[in-house]
DNA sequence: AAAGTCATGAGGCACGTACCTCATTGGCGG
DNA sequence: CCGCCAATGAGGTACGTGCCTCATGACTTT
């Protein structure tokens, strides 16, 4: 009894039986082979839709050969927030193995659109259906990447988009949102106004270019009373952000704020505390990390705006699967949303 | 081939062979059937272990007969969270069905634990697998959830924790952390100090009395400058909330901030703009609703707490698929995060 | 010693789909 | 009219697990 509440399960066989035709038929349609005249695939098409037929996606992937792969392909390198999607990639290897899904995760140098592009290419479409890449803007990146969809492999995006090439989904925030939501968190913190710093780490990659956009549009649009120093450059990097950020400290005694969009927070916080005004001022820093972790505890940072790489990943194995069986892979899956964190709610 | 990267799946088979026994005696242990002994038991776990096997979800899934039935029990009435929490349900009720998992909506009487109690004394084990209740701390609804649990139906509690039942499974906000986190952000809103004003629903339902308790908690720990007001009860509805805020208002005219921590946001928003000093004033208020929305783009909102219906309900989905398919349902979800809306990065 | 009980083995069918091979049909051109 | 080919039918096996029946051997009870 293939049932709940009384009744039966849709099957090709119902399909095949209200279409007129017979299983074979049925599936040639669903599974787009040739050799069927188009009047005969309207009327399989009719039948699916008149009685509910939905494909059994259990049946489906354990009657195919072979599983799915997931090849996440992400930058090598001491960047934190890259250190966490590894480690939330991990830790869904085996659940997702419990629904057939292998996943497999490449290293490239970081900010090397070249490297990138060859693993790209090197995918073999026989053992990986999904590539999941973090890119940078990059015209070698974009023609690989759409090499593979010519190959049948689906590439999904995170975390930064790829407005222009082929790529199937797109799983992250939406940073101009984030930028937007810094400056106004930092606006109600500072009801008098006052002077804010920003601090950026590369503008190659998208997602750093979209948020000190939506930054000052917000300031601009409803806190004018907030004057911006900066941006000041740390390249995501620990040390040359403390150095930045202590320069800014000494140069500027009146500092009521600080918004770092990029990495290197550890560095932050060092300066901060050096400093002894940790507290004094109203900082705000990106993805959930050690470092922002205990700056957070600290004191040192108030705010900690995070793209929950954990979420993300669920997303892109949900994703994957969906596209590997045939569906559009974008049903039902909301878009991540920014995570905000003060010392209260970390979890 | 049933493989990727040349590894072949391990399936029941191997563990029959390494532990030296039968497939049968193999079934036996997996599925907690009766007949085995206990060195037996030892020796295919032991199996089990060494070559890691997994059970295939699909292929078990597809084995037996029925699906899952998962089987969502929602107070009636207009309260907005518990509308969208019904929304939510309905949008994930065709995805869940390719995954063979069945969802019911029964609608209950709120507030009435007896009603409720009944509405789980009639399920049957037969069509529902799982449950998935909000309740408040009601003796007859405690002892429902533990004769369903005896019934083979497992319980989920999301929003409201049941701490002395046998529920299977928590999902939900910390709502300690939710009422810290908007003290932490009201006394950052207001770092020259003032008065600020709590409101209330019902303190019934367990999240309603946590909420304060973090709230005061946080205040004298870190913003002594910050003097509460209240708390007054708008017992969850719009008319009370609207005179309760106005009167408030009046009587106030210093007010700096105000946290609503029940639902009544309607009213709300409307007693702060019929006053004029929407704006003018704080205000954080809970869950993402028609009511919050429009105060967060109109102003007189500034942050909403929220549970995320949807991530609950998806979240409640893959426990009930993972709890019904033997599994323990507790492996790899996060706790839900407080989401943390401004008008800025609202979804 | 006979009868009974318990642990285990052996094997088979079912679930719904994918993919394969081998007929069979009908229409077409030569 | 014959042969060719495209379209379709018929039917099988496989995937990995759940669940069922029946047989067998060992050990206990009377």
């Amino acid at each position: 009894m293939n049932e709940i509440g009384g009744r039966r399960r849709v099957t090709v066989h119902d399909v095949a039986r209200v279409a007129g035709v017979s299983l074979a038929t049925v599936d040639r349609v669903l599974n787009g082979r040739p050799g069927v005249r188009a009047a005969t695939v309207e009327k399989v098409e009719a039948a699916i839709a008149e009685i509910g037929f939905h494909r059994d996606l259990s049946a489906s992937l354990l009657a195919r050969a072979r599983d799915i792969g997931v090849t996440f392909i992400i930058p090598d390198g001491s960047n934190a927030f890259m250190a966490s999607s590894a480690e939330a990639i991990e830790r869904w290897t085996a659940p997702a193995l419990s629904d057939r899904v292998h996943i497999q995760i490449l290293r490239v140098k970081a900010l090397d659109g070249a490297a990138l592009a060859r693993a790209l290419d090197g995918l073999d479409a026989k053992t990986c259906d999904c590539a999941v890449i973090v890119a940078g803007e990059d015209a070698a990146v974009l023609a690989a990447v759409d090499a593979a969809t010519r190959r049948d492999i689906a590439v999904l995006t995170p975390v930064s988009d790829l407005p222009g090439s082929q790529r199937r989904h797109f799983i992250g925030i939406d940073n101009v949102a984030a930028g937007r939501t810094a400056a106004s968190l930092l606006g109600r913190f500072l009801p008098q106004g006052g002077k804010v710093a920003l601090i950026a780490g590369s503008l190659h990659l998208r997602d750093h270019s979209d948020r000190p956009a939506g930054f000052h549009a917000a300031l601009a649009a409803e806190f004018s009373t907030i004057a911006v120093v900066g941006p000041l450059e740390g390249h995501d990097e620990a040390s040359q952000t403390e150095s930045i950020v202590a320069a800014l400290l000494a140069e500027h005694p009146d500092l009521a704020g600080l918004y770092n969009l990029g990495a290197g927070n550890t560095g932050l916080v060092k300066a901060l505390d050096n400093s002894g005004r940790a507290g004094a001022i109203r900082v705000i820093a990106h993805e959930l990390t050690a470092a922002t972790r205990q700056g957070l505890v600290g004191g040192a940072i108030d705010v900690v705006l995070d793209q929950n790489p954990d979420g993300e990943i669920r997303q892109a194995i949900a994703a994957a699967r969906a596209l590997a069986l045939g569906g559009n892979g974008l049903s039902g899956n909301a878009p991540i949303e920014i995570g905000i964190f003060l010392r209260d709610n970390l979890r």
